[in-house]
Parts: C-alpha cells; sequence; structure tokens
RNA sequence: GCCCAAGUGGCGGAAUGGUAGACGCAGGGGAUUCAAAAUCCCCCGCUGGUGACAGCGUGCCGGUUCGAGUCCGGCCUUGGGUACCA
C-alpha cells in the first residue's frame, strides 16, 4: 500500500492538466458560458492565507461548473497601481515599477502550487501600458459623452511637507510622515459624473437577484435617495437670500438657527474679517473623511446676518458651522435642535433655544439633553402644527408639510441623493496618467487616441515629497494636441479604482486594441459568480457597475452587461491567534506562532513562559501571527491547504487559521487515499450492505451539490467526512465500494482536485477526473422508509416515535397520543391541541 | 457620529419557525504494539443524581407563536465601510 504523498501527486497532476489545457478558455457555441472571478489581488509580493481562500473559492465554482458541462472563463490579473509601490521607493529606494513586476512574479510563483483552474494566458496587471492606455481611451470616451468634468474639491493637506495626503496617511489628525496638522485644502480636480446614474443605480439593485441582501442595503443608503423640501430664508439685511434643504420640513417650528457650511458663498464672502478667518481656519482643520467631521467637536461662529422664518417671520440668526458639508443639499440647513442630537448639542454649547414641536403620544416631557428622535413610523403629537396637523406619524406630516409649503408657493419638494460625483484626480505619480494637455490658449486639450498609451516615464526619484510627475519637465512639457504651442501635461493620475472598474470586461479579450472587442463581451458578459471581500461592498462594486453603465454608453459593452456582475459573493477573512507577552518596557512582544506549544488551551513560549491568546485577529505583520501559505504548502500541500481554508467557517464568514486544524486536513486527505487504495475489487459483500452504501452515496451527491450551488463549503466537507466514514466503515462488496469511492473522488475534486485524480486514476476512473460528468443524485435513494418523530408536550421534548414516512396525520396523532410519556403527562386529561407536522415533529399542547 | 453585519459547548462551527450542539479540533477512556508512530473503537454543553432521569442552556432585556438560535422591538460587545488603503 502507497501513501499519501502530495508533493508528487500535486505536481504530476499540475503538470497533466496543463499539458491537456484544460483551463485555457475559448468562445464555444453549443455549450453554456461560466464566468468565474474572485477580486483581482494587490500585489504587495506575498500570497496570505485570505488570497488562498478567495481563490480556492472561486476555484471550487469554476471546477464544479465545468464538470458540469459550462465553458469556464475563470481569469487572473493585477491591481499593480497604488500607494505602496510608491512607499517601497521611499522608504528602500528603487522604483514602484521594479518593485510592483519583481512582486508580480512572486506572487504567481506562489500561486501555482496550489492548483488552480485558471488561464494564466489571458493574465495582465493594470500598470501594464497596454491596460492603462485603454484605459485613458475609456476616459476620453467618457469626456466626450460628458460622463467626466473638472470642478474644485478638498483634499488633505500637509502644510509641512506641502503635499496632498491620502485618508490613510492621516493619523489623529496629522500628517504620517511631518506630524503636522492635516488642513482641508481645496484643488480643481476631475470628476465622474456618477450622481447622474444616482437613481439608476438604486433602482437596478432590485434586479440584482444574487447578491447578498446586506452589500444591495449598503449601497442603497449610500446612494441615499431622500424628499425634502428646499425653500429659502429670506434675509433681514435684504442680501441674497439662503436656500436650505430639509427632510424633516414638519419640524420648521422648532428651527432656532440657520447653519451654512464652511465652504458656503455667504462664509467665502466673508473671508477677510479677522475673526472670520480664524473661524474658518479652525474649522477646515482635520482630515476630510466623513468620520472625522462626523465625531470632530462641533465648532460654530455667528455671522451676525439675521433671516425671517418663512412661517412666523421671526428672526433667526445665521451661524458657521463645521459639520455642515457643501457637498450635500445646498449647504445650508436649519437647526431643530428638539429633534435632532447634532442639532441640540450646538444650541446647547452656544445657548440658542430650543422648542419641541412635537411630543410622545404618552410623554409631554420637553427635551432636554437628548434629542427627541422617534422612528419615522411612529404616531407623534405635534404642538400648534402649521399645516394643522395634530397626531400623525413623521412620514405622514413630511408628506403634508411638503404639500402646504407648495401650496402656499413657499417651497418645494425635491429629491436627493447623498451620492457625490467620483473624484479620480490623485497627486501621485503611480497611477494611469489622465491622457489631457492644460494649453494657456486652448484650455484642457484632451490627448489624441493615436498617441496613447500617455506612458508613465521611468526617470523619476521619491527623495523628496510630492508628485515627480510635477517636476519632471521634459514628460510634462509638451505640444497642445489641438493647436501645437507650448503646453503642459495633466501631471495627475487616476484614482486606482478605476483601474479595478473594468479589468472584469477586459478579461473577455485581454489582448485586444480596443477597451474591449464586443463579440468576445458579449459572449462571456456578464460574470456569473463574482467573489470578494466585504470590504468591497459599497465603493469598489458601485464603481464598477457605474463604469459598466458608461462602457455601454460608449460602445463598449453590450446593454445585457450593465450590470456586469450576476452573482456575488462576499467571503470573510483568514485570521489567526495572537501570542502576546508584555515585554520589561511594558510594551507587548508578539511571537509567532511556530515559537509558540499550544498544551490545554495554554500557549507555552520555549523558555517556558506562558504567552496571552488573543484569539481571531486579522493577520497582520505587525502582530506576527501571519501564516505563510507556501509554508502549509510544502509541508501538507495545496490540497490541505484549500480543504483547511474551505472546512472550519462559512465562507461569509472569518475562518480562524489554527495548526491542528490544518494537520487534520492532512489526515483526513490521508484516509481517504488509504480508504481507496485497500478496495479490493473482488470481495464480496451482502446486497444490503451494497445498498445502504449507495443510499450514502446518493445523499452524499446530493448534500455536496447543495452545499457547493450554495456556497456552504463547510456543510459539504462536513458530508464529505460523513461519507468517508460511512465509505471506511462499509462491509459492501468490492464493485460497490469502488463505485462510491470514484465519487467521492469526484465530490472532493473541486477542493482536493489533486488528491481526486489520484484516487480517481487508482481505481481505473477514465480520463481525467477534473473532466469527469458530475454524478447525479438518485431521488428514489435519498428518502428512507421510517422517520423518527419526536413527540412534544407544550414545546418540551418528552419523547419519540418510529413510523413510516407517509403515515396521514390522524394516525400519527393517534400513535403519539397512545405514547406513555404523553399519557403520564396528559394524566387523563384531554389535550387542548395536537399539531403534527409531516416528518418532522409531532407537539400537544396540555 | 452614521450605515451594514456577527455573537451558539473548552475551541471552529451545524440546525427550510419544528429533537440545539451535525462535522471537525482539543480532552478523557480503551484496542493494537516488546515499545512507539500510524490506525481503529467508545465517551464528551452545564448542574444535581450510582442510575433511569430532572432542571437549566444559543450576548442582554422584552414581545409574537402550539413551538424561537431562527421572526419583531430595545440594548451591549466585536468586526467591516465611511468617498485619497486596496
Amino acid at each position: 500500500m502507497s501513501r499519501y504523498n502530495a508533493a508528487e501527486i500535486e505536481a504530476r497532476w499540475q503538470e497533466a492538466w496543463e499539458k491537456a489545457g484544460i483551463f485555457t478558455a475559448e468562445r464555444k457555441e453549443g455549450k453554456p458560458k461560466y464566468y468565474v472571478l474572485e477580486m483581482f489581488p494587490y500585489p504587495s509580493g506575498k500570497l496570505h492565507m485570505g488570497h488562498v481562500r478567495n481563490y480556492t473559492m472561486g476555484d471550487v465554482i469554476a471546477r464544479y461548473k465545468l464538470a458540469t458541462g459550462h465553458n469556464v472563463l475563470h481569469p487572473m490579473g493585477f491591481d499593480a497601481f497604488g500607494m505602496p509601490a510608491e512607499n517601497a521607493a521611499m522608504a528602500i529606494g528603487g522604483h514602484p515599477k521594479t518593485w510592483t513586476y519583481n512582486n508580480i512574479d512572486d506572487m504567481v510563483e506562489q500561486m501555482k502550487p496550489l492548483g488552480l483552474s485558471l488561464d494564466w494566458s489571458r493574465m495582465f496587471a493594470t500598470c501594464d501600458p497596454e491596460y492603462y492606455g485603454q484605459q485613458q481611451a475609456l476616459f476620453l470616451d467618457f469626456l466626450d459623452k460628458g460622463l467626466v468634468y473638472r470642478k474644485n474639491a478638498v483634499v488633505n493637506w500637509d502644510p509641512v511637507d506641502m503635499t496632498v495626503l491620502a485618508n490613510e496617511q492621516v493619523e489623529g489628525g496629522r500628517g504620517w510622515r511631518s506630524g503636522a496638522l492635516v488642513e482641508r485644502k481645496e484643488l480643481t480636480q476631475w470628476f465622474f459624473k456618477i450622481s447622474d446614474m444616482a437613481d439608476e443605480l438604486l433602482g437596478a439593485l432590485d434586479g440584482l437577484d444574487n447578491w447578498p441582501a446586506k452589500v444591495k442595503l449598503m449601497q442603497a443608503n449610500w446612494i441615499g435617495k431622500s424628499r425634502g423640501l428646499q425653500f429659502a430664508f429670506e434675509r433681514a439685511d435684504g442680501g441674497e437670500p439662503i436656500t436650505v434643504y430639509t427632510t424633516r420640513p414638519d419640524t420648521l417650528n422648532g428651527a432656532s438657527f440657520v447653519g451654512i457650511s464652511p465652504d458656503h458663498p455667504i462664509a467665502k464672502a466673508m473671508e477677510g474679517d479677522a475673526a472670520v478667518d480664524a473661524f474658518l481656519a479652525d474649522a477646515r482643520k482635520g482630515g476630510t473623511t466623513e468620520e472625522a467631521i462626523e465625531t470632530a467637536e462641533k465648532l460654530g461662529f455667528d455671522t451676525g446676518i439675521k433671516v425671517k422664518h418663512p412661517l412666523t417671520g421671526e428672526e433667526l440668526p445665521v451661524w458657521i458651522a463645521n459639520f455642515i458639508l457643501m457637498d450635500y443639499g445646498t449647504g445650508a440647513i436649519f437647526g431643530c435642535p428638539a429633534h435632532d442630537q447634532r442639532d441640540l448639542d450646538f444650541c446647547r454649547k452656544y445657548d440658542l433655544p430650543v422648542i419641541d414641536t412635537f411630543f410622545a403620544l404618552d410623554d409631554d416631557t420637553p427635551v432636554g439633553k437628548v434629542a427627541f428622535v422617534p422612528a419615522k413610523s411612529e404616531k407623534v403629537r405635534w404642538v400648534n402644527h402649521f399645516a394643522g396637523l395634530e397626531e400623525a406619524t413623521g412620514e405622514e406630516a413630511i408628506n403634508a408639510t411638503i404639500d402646504f409649503m407648495e401650496a402656499k408657493g413657499l417651497g418645494e419638494g425635491v429629491t436627493k441623493f447623498r451620492l457625490r460625483d467620483w473624484g479620480l484626480s490623485r497627486q501621485r505619480y503611480w497611477g494611469c496618467p489622465i491622457p489631457v494637455v492644460h494649453c494657456e490658449a486652448c484650455g484642457v486639450v484632451p490627448e489624441k487616441k493615436e498617441n496613447l498609451p500617455v506612458v508613465l516615464p521611468d526617470d523619476v526619484t521619491f527623495d523628496v515629497p510630492g508628485n515627480p510627475l510635477d517636476r519632471h519637465p521634459t514628460w510634462r512639457d509638451v505640444p497642445c494636441p489641438s493647436c501645437g504651442k507650448a503646453a503642459k501635461r495633466e501631471t495627475d493620475t487616476m484614482d486606482t479604482f478605476v483601474d479595478s472598474s473594468w479589468y472584469f470586461a477586459r478579461f473577455t479579450a485581454p489582448r485586444a486594441e480596443t477597451p474591449t472587442n464586443m463579440e468576445d463581451a458579449k459572449y462571456w458578459m456578464n460574470v456569473d459568480q463574482y467573489i470578494g471581500g466585504v470590504e468591497h461592498a459599497i465603493l469598489h462594486l458601485l464603481y464598477a457597475r457605474f463604469f459598466a453603465r458608461a462602457m455601454q454608453i460608449c460602445g463598449h459593452l453590450p446593454e445585457s452587461a450593465k450590470e456586469p456582475f450576476d452573482a456575488l459573493f462576499t467571503q470573510g477573512m483568514v485570521t489567526h491567534a495572537i501570542y502576546k507577552t508584555e515585554g520589561a518596557d511594558g510594551r507587548p512582544v508578539y511571537h509567532y506562532p511556530e515559537e509558540v506549544t499550544l498544551k490545554d488551551g495554554k500557549a507555552l513560549l520555549e523558555d517556558g513562559r506562558e504567552a496571552e491568546i488573543v484569539p481571531s485577529a486579522k493577520m497582520s505583520k505587525s502582530k506576527n501571527n501571519v501564516v505563510n501559505p507556501l509554508h502549509i504548502i510544502e509541508g501538507y500541500g495545496a490540497d490541505t491547504a484549500r480543504w483547511f481554508v474551505l472546512s472550519d467557517s462559512p465562507p461569509e464568514r472569518d475562518v480562524e487559521w489554527t495548526a491542528s486544524g490544518a494537520e487534520a486536513a492532512h489526515k483526513h486527505l490521508g484516509r481517504v487515499y488509504r480508504i481507496a487504495s485497500e478496495i479490493d475489487a473482488q470481495a464480496t459483500g451482502s446486497a444490503a450492505d451494497d445498498t445502504a452504501l449507495l443510499r450514502e452515496m446518493h445523499k452524499a451527491i446530493h448534500d455536496v451539490t447543495m452545499g457547493v450551488e450554495s456556497f456552504g463549503f463547510n456543510a459539504a466537507i462536513a458530508k464529505l467526512y460523513g461519507f468517508t466514514n460511512a465509505l471506511g466503515k462499509s462491509k459492501a462488496g468490492g464493485a460497490a465500494k469502488r463505485q462510491a469511492a470514484m465519487v467521492l473522488a469526484q465530490l472532493m475534486s473541486p477542493m482536493t482536485p489533486h488528491l481526486s485524480e489520484a484516487v480517481w486514476e487508482k481505481l481505473g476512473g477514465e480520463g481525467l477526473c477534473t473532466l469527469a460528468p458530475w454524478p447525479k443524485a438518485d431521488e428514489a435513494m435519498l428518502v428512507d422508509d421510517e422517520v423518527i418523530l419526536p413527540i412534544q408536550i407544550n414545546g418540551k421534548r418528552r419523547a419519540e416515535i418510529s413510523v413510516p414516512k407517509d403515515m396521514d396525520k390522524a394516525e400519527v396523532e393517534k400513535l403519539a397520543l397512545a405514547h406513555e410519556a404523553v399519557i403520564k403527562t396528559l394524566d387523563g386529561a384531554t389535550p387542548k391541541k395536537v399539531i403534527v407536522v409531516p416528518g418532522r415533529i409531532v407537539n400537544v399542547v396540555a
């Protein structure tokens, strides 16, 4: 008997697959196509367990679809632009390009041993000029269709390094290198007009039946459609009225001030006054993230301007407030402190009045420190309401007020979206150059398509902060494509989200001379199954949905590909325990898993000290809890790694990597190999044993198929453990055992393809197990003749009876009531009710 | 702050509103062996009881239901996102 030798088996079958070319995708009519895609990786250089889990899940689907007769497209590439390459260049020298391409080579080296069914011939990186040149062509097409424009927007500005900072580079309101307090600064930047499609992007979510509900909900909330009232406050001094937008016009009686954004034209007009300038400088401190703005201390400045309440004529003060965003609504609001916590905090701080406009039905306590904000569906009691409301829900009140104000000609009902246009300009080198030229005479001039790609220059340095393209005269200075006079290239590059917003379309024709090839796009699109981390639930997926629409408008995708991902699955992270002790200086010391011995739930170091175990932490280099997939593959083989990342946790949840779990997975695979090896084809067994084994086999086919189709990989694997146990113990004859073992190999094949090929070959299977048609379950073999029904009395389980599976309700009820335990509990009384759920349960209500 | 999830034995987790704890890990007991490795078999939520059994038990509080881990309302904790990390 030979032992399971993963290294030998895996090398051999990977070579066999490659020789047969079975994963190279070509258009084939007459076979249903299936496009499975995992979110492509950033080439950090190190493959981690999260990647292994992501690609293994995709591979299970791809291999299952292959076995069920589909023409499968399963490509891989790299999302290769971005900050880490520039950071590496700054930290260790070298060039982002060298760093990136070396990392790509390393990662491909690390991925190949996993035995993924990938079509490597389609691979590309987004930093290939062949890719980003086509992206520049898309940009020019979008520009032509009015889908891109320029406007001012704020960025994080480091006043010491004189550079723009990414949100990630702002730590606690300070620049990560200089430590200077970050300011918000306006720059002219390029924007995609995604807000034009807000309503469509929202509405189309309804059709995405195979997307997780939570992702659709997050996107819907992000787009944030709201109906409100837009109206103007007349100024007491006769100046330009202040237009505000509110989603709660019903609380207009409770207005105690009007607030404007620090970027509002009125605020800007007041610049020059020392007190105003001091306040605005204060209000512009800190980063640009919504979190920073929302959690910052609320600051206000009384402009001295008064406005008239549109209904009462009462005067209200106008304040500049740092929490009001110019991007949303009109950049001006009225504050209603009684029913908005933020407004209340503001009014308490600056001693502005608080006016209750409604109370709960059974409580008329005035608002103190906590604003009264009931759900919009809850009925409340109104105080002297201007539209005549007495008792009504918030929703009813909003609609009634909008109608009232419209009838009076005081304002209009308006629909607004939270979604802002997508700013794509980045003041960085390692990205796709924006293909336009700034000419003094002609203004902004698009580069000619025949001059694409606008290639990044190689001769750049990162010894000073800022964008090296800005200080590269020979690259920057070019003649104007329109008039030919001296002009300057745009030195901003594109957001890396642009790169990842259309790569799925490029995979359908990765070497085409245009962004896509319509015939290939028509054949392969849509992505039938997209798989990636839930951290991309909003931005990446929304941008990709926008891009598919924009590409369709420009003729690069068919109408049918406007929603590019038919089904989406969001998977969890791979985590690992952290082993922590305290160093002499009191700071934590993190220990690598291989330095720790686990015994009785305790983590012991080599010197005998005990380390604290922090379970399920995200794998992170700084915490020393990273498990390198290569070590696992070298030690146990790729199939063990694949089996383990799928086995323990549901795919959408985080999985904790444990050494014992990997060991167990490996043992199990060895067991399967041994059981298959020991089958004696000549052995005979009883007909009953044969049938029993084949019943188990059909149940396994059914359950595993269901598991794979519904992303219940962990459940499918549990069934495979059960089926393996049944096969190991079975006294069935050799023929039945051989049949069962071959089906086992096939069912395991999506997860452990190498082992399956080895078992398949050993048992004399024809051709490759990978290509063998997926087995079908025989319905007749799935149901047992007898079922065991639990009997509950008042909801508590008291007994059970065994009955034929199709016995009718009355018969079952009679049997249940005749049961000893039931008679004893009822003690002569008649049951109030007996509920029989066929095949499930009997509940007797005493 | 706001939006979205998750929370079940010592651990990872299973369970179309219908027997809570499948399957695996760890632990305990046994078989095999000169011994070990490997392998195989049995036990394994908590409390009480020799035992049959009884009571309790799915983050916390409340509700709907014949019946709730599952549905509804309110909290707590952890994780993801928060528009320039990818």
